[in-house]
DNA sequence: GCCGGGGTTTGACCACGGTCAAAACCGCGC
DNA sequence: GCGCGGTTTTGACCGTGGTCAAACCCCGGC
């Protein structure tokens, strides 16, 4: 478990994010690593239910969680709400908000999270003579687009077992590249956000979850999710069309 | 028309995606513009129907589409296919495969078309001298990553009339910018695959198209529409959430 | 002009999943 | 331990949009 290890070296130290968080594979020095952390901030921990940043808020910075989950989603003027993702440590959040100078979504924490603050500005100095971490970022970014476009592929035809099965499979795979145990899901969103996800009411997931442990495939009991037979999972899947 | 200024100019000239292709608000100086001008390279037309880069390719460039139309989409293993989206002149193609080295999805001419192709690695060496090139570039992803969000919201739990809707006018406003017409849109692409766009079938976009027609808001004729009363559209979009 | 074929439209039927409603379950505070 | 509130589960019914099938239309080639 990479968390037992020194806590107070990793929560300061952007090796841990240049590993995980940018998926890096060794692509800048430790100089490079130590400029980085110059520009990073740790911020206070939120509770369960408090935004990191709403939908319309200024710019300014992009946001690595370190530890917990939050959700991002918009709002729509008749109050109605889409959430677009969850994001586990090691994800990096806000970067929509380049474009035009406003956050397109709202960050809000399902647990208790604490994240890393880079400042944007900072960030575009750090950056501007470091080739190596520019590169990674664009990646980075790139692969949240790849992310957004296969889910994108879940949503457009895909029956309803089917984007519950491929949901269940990228949690677990997300868990096993955090070193968690992929086959013991402790699920931090509730059914509602997971069918809202999903384009899916809530009853439908619930009668779903029924259905798999039924058939063998889960254990579901509330928040924990235990994959019993992850190949029939996989067949459920199908021919998933994942480019991650 | 833009495509009845100085052709020869324009082909060779990245002042043109300065302004269009990476909406960029004149960040960049004219020898900036030389500079970036060198890396861009254009390629022969595409016909109808050929592909830009398939899914799977080596990663090597970024394409800026100069005249015409292309359709991104992603195949499954079953043959399924979703389209992920339709781009017109100035959009910029193929980021999503930074992320792993390989293009995620195939793109395909829906017309003659010509683009411009950015080979990346010339690029990098010209961004890390260009701070305003590169966070324009940021920007340009950030950019297209917001769309797929909004694109995610429409196909989350809207209705399939608020769907096409949504998707009529989004065209629209794309003609707009290009200054062409907003309300006499060409549309390049088939009715099969607006509807897959939209995770509709295609005789549900037949059918609203007719509906939408009889209602008095759009004159449909094949490729041909034109809004007639864009206030209706409008009302038919409702609270939609358009973050871009 | 006539024929052929792809794209499009129209119609009839049906199923998946949504909606409404009630019950059950679980955690939590008192 | 008990009771309350929110979440989850289960059930019955229904509607939107999908599926299958046929007709139609437009454009191109001969």
């Amino acid at each position: 478990m990479t968390s037992d290890l020194d806590l107070d070296e990793l929560r300061r130290n952007c090796g841990y994010c240049a590993i995980h968080d940018f998926r890096l594979p060794a692509g800048l020095s430790a100089g490079d690593l130590q400029t980085l952390n110059a520009t990073a901030r740790d911020m206070l921990p939120l509770d369960r239910g408090q935004t990191l940043f709403p939908q319309g808020r200024q710019f300014g910075a992009l946001y690595v969680v370190r530890a917990g989950s939050l959700k991002t989603f918009v709002e729509g003027s008749e109050g109605d709400v889409q959430i677009l993702g969850f994001h586990l440590p090691g994800d990096i959040m806000g970067i929509g908000g380049l474009i035009n100078e406003h956050y397109p979504c709202t960050a809000q924490a399902l647990e208790r999270t604490s994240v890393c603050e880079l400042r944007y500005a900072q960030l575009q100095e750090v950056i501007a003579n470091l080739p190596a971490l520019n590169h990674q970022l664009m990646r980075v970014i790139s692969g949240a687009l790849v992310d957004e476009q296969s889910h994108l592929v879940l949503m457009g035809k895909q029956q309803a077992q089917r984007r519950l099965a491929v949901f269940i499979r990228r949690m677990s795979d997300r868990y096993a590249r955090l070193s968690r145990d992929p086959l013991a899901l402790i699920l931090p969103m509730s059914r509602e956000d997971i069918a809202n996800y999903l384009g899916l009411a809530l009853e439908t997931v619930s009668r779903l979850f029924g259905k798999m442990e039924s058939a063998g495939i889960l254990s579901v009991n509330r928040k924990s999710v235990q994959i019993l037979r992850r190949d029939l999972l996989d067949e459920l899947c199908g021919g998933d069309i994942d480019m991650a």
